[in-house]
DNA sequence: TTCCAAAATTAGGCTTGCCTAACTTCGTCG
DNA sequence: CGACGAAGTTAGGCAAGCCTAATTTTGGAA
């Protein structure tokens, strides 16, 4: 069984390959809290361990195997939030740090349990999706708000759930998965945008524009 | 924030002293699953954490501090196994392992809604006491099966959760917690007992006797 | 009372995963 | 080109927790 560092950095490496950024030790450190240093040393272990490929002062990259784990933490990770969100009540910008150290505790047993509880979700509460227990994941499919033009309608898909504190600025000015709302100003040179959902208009700026995924038009 | 393993230690020394046997080197060694070396280095660091008074080649005893940890993480223990098997449906000989794990990595925050979605239970599966949010505890008052006379009239308290085989022997003969009996017979020279609960029959060995609490007459 | 096996401790070693400090390599900009 | 700052790696060290082997202490049996 991988230690929870190997799931962590596998993970993490997961989610930096999906957003398009190659996996480089300085991504991995910053993302997991560690020096640089500490990176290299665990990914001579994971290259060891075949979770990964290595090519030296370039970045990391997983392999079938490495990519099997980490969607099975993923697929944890996620299933998990979920349960704390809607079963236990938690709010959407504390259930990542919980999850974080019990994605590594509960056993596959434990985890399909929960997965029929919830129904076999597809999403978890950030509006990432759930992989699926045969190692697949159905991709999210959007655009970032920031890049959208103005008159686009659409819904808000997914936001990253790193930050409990732009969570929480989020839910307060009214943002949330599954949100309709339509495009209806942005200024330019990176300025804020405005959104219209159902009566209610709500402004954010362009860096957390960044952060919300919504979907296409 | 002590480790799973501090965390194991006084969870065991805490387990052995209310069995009333004392908490030696080798008693912890085969509770924990680890040598007896690895015992004495521990304990030196539960000593010089606070947690534990220790006489050499005598035993260890818990201080205030280690039992007021000891008793947070058998809450942890206690109401993790409960949802285990209450919400998620697991048999209650799977459900310890499980525990024994995720109770290192559930933050208080998740107990406590635990906690409450289980209606603050008073009892774990196999009917140990769930301690208190406060710190204290409600002491099981109960004797050994094998400690009873024939004609003791009472109700299965508490079983041992160790011991998953076991667990599934006494489901299978029929005994649960909560089962009201009647001691009809004891054979002697530590021969087995005969129970009546409802109108069926149960025969078990005397050993198997010994793990088994229940109610005085 | 002596002796012996079990219990306990000490000594020394290993693995994991982190760190700092010193170095090498990379890529960009003048 | 050449140099310089950032990225990456190497070297060496540390703490936690486990291990085996050797030694000491204990307590009960002879
Ligand atoms: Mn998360
Ligand atoms: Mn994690
Ligand atoms: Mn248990
Ligand atoms: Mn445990």
């Amino acid at each position: 069984m991988a230690s929870a560092s190997v799931e962590d950095y596998l993970k993490a490496i997961y989610l930096l390959q999906t957003a398009r950024t190659p996996a480089t030790t300085r991504g991995l450190a910053d993302g997991l809290g560690v020096r640089m240093a500490s990176v290299t040393g665990m990914v001579k272990q994971l290259h060891a361990a075949g979770y990964v490929r290595h090519e030296r002062y370039r970045g990391v990259q997983l392999t079938a195997k490495g990519r099997r784990l980490a969607l099975r933490v993923l697929r944890r990770h996620r299933i998990i939030e979920l349960f704390l969100s809607k079963v236990l009540g938690l709010p959407w910008d504390e259930v990542h740090e919980d999850a974080e150290a019990l994605e590594h505790a509960a056993s596959d047993r434990v985890i399909e349990r929960l997965n029929t509880l919830l129904g076999s979700p597809a999403f978890d509460p950030h509006g990432a999706p759930i992989p699926h227990g045969d190692g697949t994941i159905s991709p999210l499919n959007g655009r970032l708000l920031s890049d959208c033009e103005v008159g686009h309608r659409g819904r808000i898909l997914c936001v990253s759930d790193k930050d409990p504190a732009f969570l929480r600025y989020l839910a307060g000015i009214g943002i949330r998965i599954g949100l309709r709302f339509r495009l209806v100003d942005k200024a330019p040179f990176d300025g804020p945008l405005a959104i219209h959902a159902g009566r209610k208009k709500i402004v954010l700026g362009h860096p957390a524009a960044t952060r919300v995924l919504v979907s296409p038009p």
